[in-house]
DNA sequence: ATTGAAACGAATGAACG
DNA sequence: CGTTCATTCGTTTCAAT
């Protein structure tokens, strides 16, 4: 896929918004009809642009209101260890993102909880058991806002 | 809202992976009709547990795959200043998440661009601005894994 | 690349077990 | 809780431009 319109970028806008907005109101709100709307949407869709529509859940009503970055330090480097810490990490239920990073450390995870009681789970029962983890530190997270989506 | 039962659960968990799925065929897979299925859904989204449904754009494909953890200390915590900090920086199109976290920065936000030049461009223009900014450290994601949705 | 219409399939709500 | 069924509404395709 090439350059993005204007039309295109609005439609992402709306997309990313609500994305189960139908095609009859997206073209509504473009003054346009269905159609072309509707090719437009599938052509985003078919080009990869638009990766996925998923439902996002309020982290408050499902016990998942503590969230702490958890910067990692590995004792190896190999891309067989690291792959494997990679995967088994993102595997413990309490994590959501997991990243190779630059810096003081070699990863960082973000994870989300109920309590600081499942925290303390986390660390002493889960992460604390990686054979080549090394040293890691918490940040808590106080407060946080997120985009709803990408300005294009 | 109350309990999740394992109907519930299930919805969740295949909305979390395409919420454009069809109340047809979640009904079908969880070898239900369609009404209970539909009330179900409903309900999930009046009680807020859904917060919204949003597209998932690809950050490659839009210029904005160099990923970065920027920590900062502020000058002054009072309320106003944080809060004015917080929604100043959240406007800006680089930065897609922000944190008031706990450790030895005061907050951390997540930014998304393009290269190298527009990280620069950022920091120089645009985050060295701020009045009650003191001292900042850039992590950089070097590859990272997000999880599809939270284990229910 | 857009329109308008038509065929099809899904969402919604009533009636009921 | 669940089912079936009828109606409404959106999606999808296509001829024409």
């Amino acid at each position: 896929m090439d350059k993005l319109d204007r039309t295109d970028r609005k439609i992402l806008q709306l997309l990313q918004q609500d994305c189960r907005i139908t095609i009859k109101e997206l073209a509504e709100k473009l003054h346009l009809s269905n159609t072309p709307v509707y090719e437009r949407v599938k052509k985003l869709e078919r080009s990869g642009i638009i990766k996925n529509y998923v439902a996002v859940l309020d982290p408050e009503k499902i016990d998942r209101n503590l969230v702490v970055f958890i910067s990692i330090s590995l004792t190896k480097h190999t891309r067989d260890v690291v792959e494997k810490f990679e995967s088994e990490v993102l595997a413990l239920s309490e994590v959501m993102e997991f990243y190779i990073t630059s810096g003081n450390f070699d990863a960082m995870v973000k994870i989300m909880v109920k309590d600081m009681n499942a925290f303390q789970h986390f660390i002493q029962e889960k992460l604390s058991k990686f054979e080549y983890l090394t040293r890691f530190n918490s940040t808590f997270v106080i407060s946080s806002s997120d985009k709803i989506g990408y300005d294009l």
